[in-house]
Order: C-alpha cells, then sequence, then structure tokens
RNA sequence: GGCCCUAUCGUCUAAUGGUCAGGACAGGAGCUUUUCAAGCUCUAAAUCGGGGUCCGAUUCCCCGUAGGGUCACCA
C-alpha cells in the first residue's frame, strides 16, 4: 500500500519532452524519429510534447525549412502541444537575465580571446568549470559518467545577447519544465556540459534517454549522400505517413510481440523507451516499402480511390490523351491496382509504362502475340475466341460480372487447354504480356468493350495475319 | 588521437547460464485457375576473435578487433 502511493507519488510529476530542431534543413528522418520518440513517450505517460525552433545561428537558419520541419510533423502526425512555438532567436532577453546573474555570481566571466578564425569574437562569455564528475542515468543506455575537466571554461555566449546551443536548450528546458531529454545518440557528450549549466543556474536535472542513430547500409550515418533522408522526400515518394511512422519505431525498438503493423496509437500503447536498442539501425527501404504496402491495404476504400484517381488523372500520359476517368472506373480497378503497388509513386510508375492504358483505351497489337506458346497458328486461337464471343454474348448485362465470365469460359479452358483459351482471351483485352487475369479485365471493361476487343483480336486473326501466309 | 558507446542471419530484431538460437523484410524453391501481381508452403542464412568464471556460456568478466558518436565563438 505504501509502496503503491509512493509510486503513484513520484509519477504525480507530469512528463514534458520536447522536440527542438534547428531550422538548418529539411526535416530529416533521424530527426523525426527522435521527436517520434519524444512523442509516443509523452502520450503514454500523459504528459506533453513540446515544440520548438532553435535559431541561434542566423546565417544557417532559414523560414523555408522551419516551414518544411512543421509540415512534416503535421503530416507525420506527432502533434505539440504548446500553442505558442518558441523561437530562440526571440528570446535574447530571457537568456540575457541568466547570462548577467551568472556572471554577477561568479559562475562564468568575460574572457579575451585570440582570434582563431574568421567571426571569432575578441570577447566571448564562458563558462566557470568546477571540474567536478557527472553522472546520469540514461534511460537507454544506464549509468554514464564522465570527468568534466577536459572540458575546459566552456563558451557559453558570443557575448550577452548571443548565447550560444548549450545555454539556450538548458535555460528554455528549464523554463518550459521539461522532465525528459530524448534525442540522438549524438547528445551523450554534450549532457555534462548541459548538466553543468543546469547546477549553475538552480535548473533540475532532466532524464536523459539517447536514441541510437540511424545507419546507412555502409554502417555511416544516414546523410544525404546515401538517397532520401528528408521526411518530404519520403512523402514525395509516396508513403504514407502511418508507415513511416511505423517503420521509424520499429528501427531500433520492438515490442517483444510479434506485432510489426502498429497505427500511431497502437504504438503510444506499445512504446517503451527502456527497450531502445543501444546500438544504431541500419535503415532498410524494402522493409519500409513492405510496410507501407500493409499500411496501404489496410486504408478505407475511398481513401485509396481517391489518391489512386488523383494520380491517374494528374498523370501526363493520361492528360495528353484525354483519357477519362470515372469513379465506376477507378472503383473498379483499384482492388488490382492494390496488389501491384508498395508505395503511391508506383501507380505513376505503371502509367508511365503503359501499364494501365487497356484499361482507358483500345489496345493495340500485334496479331501474332493473341497466339499461346503451345499453339503452332493462330486457327484454333480463332476457334477459341469465337467461343468466348458467342457464349459470352448470351451472357446479359446485369450478370456481367467476374464470377459469372469465369463460369461461361472456364470449362471450354478446362477442356480445350487453359493456355490455349485463355492466353488469347487476356491478350484480347489487354494486348499485354503482363496483366491481371481476363476474367478480372473482363468485369472491368464490361460486356461492350469485352466483346468489342474480342471482335477486333478476330478480325486481326482473319485479315492481317492471313496476308502473311501465317495461317 | 583523448573521452564515450555498441557488437545475434544480408537487414531489423527475439531469447536463455542448458533451446533444433525464434520471427520479420529481402533472397531461393514450389503450390494455387494461362501471364503479371497477390496469397500459401518450404528453404538457405547469425551469436566478431581470444582468454577467463562455470558442470555448462551467445548470455557474466577481461583483453583484442571492428564500427559508431563526440571533442566549435554549429545546433
Amino acid at each position: 500500500m505504501l509502496r503503491r502511493i509512493k509510486y503513484l507519488f513520484s509519477r504525480r510529476k507530469k512528463v514534458v519532452t520536447r522536440f527542438p530542431p534547428s531550422p538548418t534543413g529539411f526535416l530529416h528522418i533521424g530527426r523525426a524519429r527522435t521527436a517520434l520518440f519524444n512523442y509516443l513517450y509523452a502520450r503514454k505517460n500523459r504528459g506533453s510534447f513540446i515544440f520548438r525552433i532553435e535559431d541561434t545561428d542566423k546565417t544557417r537558419s532559414k523560414d523555408e525549412y522551419e516551414k518544411d520541419i512543421i509540415e512534416s510533423l503535421e503530416w507525420l502526425g506527432l502533434s505539440y502541444d504548446n500553442r505558442e512555438i518558441w523561437h530562440q532567436s526571440e528570446r535574447t532577453e530571457v537568456y540575457r537575465k541568466y547570462l548577467e546573474n551568472l556572471i554577477g555570481e561568479g559562475k562564468a566571466y568575460f574572457s579575451k580571446e585570440e582570434n582563431q578564425k574568421e567571426g571569432d569574437r575578441a570577447e566571448v562569455i564562458r563558462f566557470k568549470n568546477p571540474n567536478i564528475k557527472i553522472k546520469f542515468t540514461d534511460i537507454i543506455r544506464g549509468d554514464v559518467e564522465f570527468n568534466t575537466t577536459e572540458l575546459g571554461d566552456f563558451v557559453i555566449a558570443r557575448d550577452v545577447n548571443d548565447p550560444v546551443y548549450h545555454f539556450t536548450v538548458v535555460v528554455d528546458d528549464f523554463l518550459s519544465g521539461v522532465t525528459h531529454v530524448i534525442r540522438g545518440e549524438d547528445g551523450v557528450s554534450n549532457t555534462p556540459r548541459q548538466i553543468l549549466i543546469q547546477k549553475a543556474i538552480g535548473a533540475p536535472e532532466p532524464t536523459y534517454a539517447h536514441v541510437p542513430l540511424i545507419l546507412a547500409a555502409d554502417k555511416s550515418k544516414l546523410s544525404g549522400r546515401h538517397g532520401a533522408v528528408s521526411v518530404r522526400q519520403f512523402r514525395e515518394k509516396g508513403y504514407l505517413p502511418q508507415a513511416l511512422v511505423n517503420y521509424l519505431a520499429l528501427l531500433g525498438w520492438n515490442p517483444g510481440t510479434a506485432q510489426e503493423i502498429f497505427t500511431l496509437d497502437e504504438l503510444i500503447l506499445a512504446f517503451d523507451l527502456s527497450k531502445v536498442q543501444k546500438g544504431g539501425a541500419v535503415f532498410d527501404e524494402k522493409k519500409l516499402r513492405w510496410i507501407n504496402k500493409e499500411h496501404i491495404k489496410r486504408l478505407p476504400k475511398k481513401d485509396f480511390e481517391k489518391e489512386l484517381k488523383k494520380h491517374i488523372e494528374s498523370s501526363e500520359r493520361v492528360k495528353d490523351l484525354a483519357w477519362k476517368v470515372s469513379n465506376e472506373t477507378i472503383e473498379k480497378i483499384a482492388p488490382v491496382i492494390i496488389d501491384r503497388i508498395e508505395v503511391y509513386s508506383d501507380i505513376d510508375n505503371m502509367i508511365t509504362g503503359r501499364d494501365l492504358d487497356f484499361y482507358f483505351s483500345e489496345p493495340q497489337y500485334d496479331c501474332l502475340s493473341l497466339k499461346w506458346k503451345e499453339e503452332p497458328d493462330l486457327s484454333s486461337t480463332q476457334n477459341h475466341l469465337n467461343f468466348i464471343r458467342s457464349e459470352l454474348e448470351k451472357l446479359p448485362e446485369k450478370s456481367w460480372n467476374e464470377e459469372n465470365v469465369k463460369t461461361v469460359v472456364w470449362p471450354y479452358a478446362e477442356n480445350q487447354g487453359r493456355g490455349e483459351v485463355l492466353w488469347p482471351f487476356r491478350y484480347a483485352l489487354s494486348g499485354k504480356e503482363k496483366s491481371p487475369n481476363p476474367f478480372i479485365l473482363a468485369s472491368i471493361l464490361g460486356k461492350q468493350t469485352t466483346l468489342k476487343r474480342i471482335e477486333k483480336a478476330l478480325k486481326l486473326c482473319t485479315s492481317a495475319c492471313a496476308d502473311a501466309n501465317i495461317l
């Protein structure tokens, strides 16, 4: 009972996590993952997740990047809880107060410098290092100990109005009540100096968790030269945000169960920071693609259809040829397409590869292609097509569907040879070596078009090929 | 180089002081109503090396090796 109360008491402090990117580039997936971990941890503990902008480097910070980071975060569905977004560039007043206090207390001092490189100031503010041992507990890596002597009296500001990162993070984390600092592994060695500053300004020490880095296939840090690294690039490639989130969560973490496909809400439930891996993880786009496919399969039908329509309608080919894209067609082909793609950009590739043409226009092909590979000539192909046509003509329009077309043709195909019958049937409808099966095709195209295309195939058999003396 | 961290199939990972070291992705083979895809079944594939501790280590310890991070008036 006492334990229980103690436990509850210890948990009373509200968890606050944060994501403080500097707008010096598009949102990198590595950073997106640490944002995700912060988000998950906060949500899991019913705490809050804070977002702020660290733009103290005026030359490298760009509005364009800030916009991208905010959009990407929103796209991923990682909502933050603060209404107002702090910009460190607008908070020099705040930092100055702390800076002046430290100087007044003798914990920091102005220091004359010899210019090491261009842009260096002649005078900076340095932190007076007490040279103590710093020990902190990291949720992921356990106890970490550092001797701070080697840090020396490090710089905390260029001048009173121009503080440096280490100082601003500590002040802002303190002021916004951050309880858990979850960041990339590259922050480990920054921790001791930040703890030193915390002690100096009287800020409580947050709990740390350093997440391992995302690696490229060659095990080096994932960067631009390895291809897509920003969230926006994956978005442009046609990945689903929930799939990216799912994959990123699974990189370096696992729920301890066999479950691999998660929604954001499921992740919140299952997530456990202490089970995050210690070593870096190689980014594998193949697996991301697979996860994306699984999420596409789980999409509400209408959502997928909408996206499919968008891709088809906006393609150059469809626009150039002025093909009509009816909702009815979209609904019919959606299940066929869904089995054949992993990311939305695969739809675009199918269009450019002419793999969708036959749904919208009459196929053009060479009559010889109608012949099944084991047939010596077109004579029996012609017979088969004739049979299919006459039988299908009897099938009323309102019973025209995949199942019924199959019922009509199947016994005949069994009898005459599947390839011999089905290949020309399918080819007549698609004009393609590879396509969905003829029954689905027939049901998508409808009775009229199906019969028209068979008719056309029959004509080709008798005229063109006959001329060429192939029969 | 100093300091810090890490080490299981190709990749993401599970597991235990005693297991046939499990799963998933990717690969290979096959099945299913021609082709393509999907689906299903099967298959190959790993505990970095060397010392300890122990009846027994992949697991615990040490050393090595490899990889990574960090050493700014960048964040």
